[in-house]
DNA sequence: ATAGGGTTAG
């Protein structure tokens, strides 16, 4: 209420009450980010220290470092001299402007003037070269703290474990907290919150869980709807969606208020998953609480519906967007232009490509990797090429997504000369190779029928300290199993386990397709048993191909069994599923059991389609029975 | 002075 403050103060000096110089720099410092600071400041009669650290604050803020810098050395301060906290003011600005070295050579300065730097100024510079990834100088500033009569604290040691994080080093922020420890400060919800972090970012998920517990049991409940944001988003980007909704319920019940960041963490976890409808609701409930939207909560939508294909409703959503007259984040509209462009239409995301530069908006490399992928996608590789050029037209740096995604295409042709060429562009430009990079090459060499290459290729990867992980395995499988090698596809397998790379549903997809593929249902039936036993998560398509087998080779009580274990375990059974049964039993003249599947199909909910009904009137005298049941032809 | 959320490739 800081307009009423002033008129407080002008009913003062009508009543000629004298105004203090603590309430002056009150009212001051609520407006050292505008201009019209400097009213205040002629205004006040007897200025002090506070007075002048004030306005040298304000103007940092308002981003006039020089004036602050001026204001320092020339202005009024001679009567009191500077204070450190002018200093520490300009030194953070400096920081946060990416001026380190600016930032240190004050330092100097404050120690020329006859000032200790305070505690302060060293986080300030220490944070700054934290920020600047020289964590080795923040380091060395940290330890040289004793020597200019200062002990680091919990901010400090907060700080060196945040800077470590930054360069994802994690085992050093236990290092730097166990340092803090043996000093004998204690940690605060920080130090939790960046320990959090940690386990999060190793995908140690369950870890935080214990902690965020621990967390909350010492009592940190006050301020804690950061840490519960990190832990939402941990569980969120590990595909915990349920456990998120859990704990974003326990939060509230705690006394723990939602905040923007918190809602939109939860509503992009659930509409990257497809849960457009949960999502939604949480939306609205967020809005009830007059809570506004922001840039990331419409991007979270946009992505919601992109990924359900509703793409006429995310372009309606970001023109309304556009129409509120704001320029809109480049990332909003890449979440729209890579919709278009992963549902096959081009034009569209070239549409709006078009849109995006001419209301002036630059767009970035996602962009145009989008449009790289919509391409190819389109069977245009010519065109997916040329973009390339495009990105360096913008004056981007093509990425080693747009490579990869690039030699992707070539890939999937088996052209392994365009993938190698590639390959050497991009290490000219350099750019390393990612393990998905390294995938998409691998699969060049299964399809262009190069395998002999494979070692090579491992080698490189070694050499530049790229380990192989479960794509990279699933990959090679995929292939030996189409190429009937099964003996080294379940040795790739075993050496998978061995390296301690859980494998992914998708491998024993591939395996067990494989072993159906070529006949080996008994085999492919214990497998499956025995990863049932040990409780190994496995997708629909590991029972469906089982299944399927079963039907091809003219065992439905088999089929029956399993698929009723498929609905047990609570997959979402589609028309799909029932009509790839359905027309394999068809074909093997197994009428009866088709129509067991025809009315279990019914039974839950799942309606027919065309194909379906011709399939099962062909097949026998259904269509007297589908009449009878009540359901039109 | 220190902690949280968004887009792209296998």
């Amino acid at each position: 209420m800081v307009d009423d403050s002033l008129y407080i103060l002008e009913k003062m000096r009508d009543l000629n009450l004298s105004v203090s110089t603590q309430a002056y720099n009150s009212i001051l410092y609520n407006f050292r980010e505008t201009d019209e600071m400097w009213d205040v400041y002629k205004a006040i009669e007897s200025k002090n220290e506070h007075t002048y650290s004030t306005v040298v604050d304000g103007l940092c803020r308002q981003q006039k470092l020089e004036d602050a810098v001026s204001f320092l050395r020339d202005s009024e301060w001679k009567d009191t001299g500077p204070s450190v906290v002018s200093f520490n003011s300009i030194m953070s600005a400096y920081c946060k402007l990416g001026f380190v070295d600016t930032a240190k050579s004050f330092l100097c300065t404050v120690l020329k003037c006859g000032l200790v730097p305070s505690v302060h100024s060293h986080n300030i510079l220490i944070n700054g070269l934290c920020l600047a990834g020289s964590i080795g100088e923040a380091l060395e500033l940290a330890g040289d703290m004793s020597k200019h009569g200062v002990e680091p604290d919990t901010v400090t040691y907060n700080i060196l474990a945040k800077g470590f994080h930054l360069l994802g080093m994690i085992k050093w922020v236990w290092e730097v907290i166990q340092q803090m420890l043996d000093k004998g400060l204690t940690p605060d919800v920080i130090t939790y919150t960046i320990l959090l972090c940690g386990h999060c970012q190793l995908g140690n998920i369950d870890k935080g869980l214990r902690l965020l517990k621990d967390m909350l049991s010492r009592g940190f409940e006050l301020n804690s709807v950061i840490p519960c944001s990190v832990m939402l988003s941990g569980l969120c980007k590990t595909g915990r969606i349920e456990e998120a909704f859990s704990l974003f319920y326990r939060m509230k019940a705690n006394g723990v208020r939602p905040d923007i960041v918190a809602y939109s963490i939860v509503i992009h976890g659930l509409c990257r998953l497809g849960e457009l409808d949960l999502a939604i609701w949480l939306y609205d409930e967020m809005c009830s609480k007059r809570i506004l939207p922001n840039s990331r909560t419409h991007g979270a939508m946009l992505l919601g519906l992109c990924r359900k294909g509703m793409l006429l409703e995310a372009r309606a959503l970001l023109n309304s967007l556009i129409s509120t007259g704001c320029t809109l984040d480049i990332i909003l509209y890449n979440i729209v232009i890579d919709g278009y462009a992963k549902s096959g239409c081009i034009e569209e995301a070239l549409e709006l490509f078009r849109g995006v530069i001419e209301s002036g908006i630059t767009p970035n490399v996602a962009t145009f990797n989008s449009l790289i992928h919509g391409y190819c996608k389109t069977q245009n590789i010519a065109e997916a090429r040329k973009v390339l050029d495009v990105i360096k037209l913008y004056k981007l740096v093509p990425s080693v997504v747009s490579y990869t995604t690039l030699m992707n295409a070539y890939a999937n042709c088996g052209d392994t000369e365009k993938v190698d060429e590639l390959r050497r562009e991009m290490k000219a430009n350099g750019i390393s190779p990612t393990n998905f990079t390294y995938s998409v090459i691998i699969k060049g060499l299964c399809i262009g029928r190069k395998l002999e290459k494979y070692n090579q290729v491992l080698r490189d990867m070694a050499s530049e300290g790229v380990t192989p992980d479960q794509i990279t395995y699933n990959t090679v499988i995929q292939h030996l199993c189409r190429a009937k090698d099964l003996f080294r596809a379940f040795e790739l397998f075993e050496e998978m386990k061995s390296r301690n790379l859980e494998p992914t549903p998708a491998t024993y997809d591939i395996l067990i397709n494989g072993l159906c593929f070529y006949g080996y249902l008994k085999d492919a039936e214990r497998f499956l048993c025995s990863l049932r036993e040990r409780d190994v998560s496995l997708s629909k398509f590991a029972y469906t191909t089982v299944i399927k087998a079963h039907c091809v080779k003219g065992d439905p009580e088999m089929a029956v069994k399993l698929f009723l274990q498929v609905l047990d375990r609570g997959f979402d059974v589609s028309v799909r599923d029932y009509s790839a049964v359905i027309n394999r039993l068809c074909r093997r003249e197994l009428a009866k059991e088709a129509k067991f599947f025809f009315c279990l199909m019914l039974s839950r909910g799942v309606s027919p389609d065309l194909d379906i009904c011709r399939v099962m009137i062909k097949s026998s005298d259904v269509l007297g029975w589908t009449i009878k049941a009540g359901l039109l032809p």
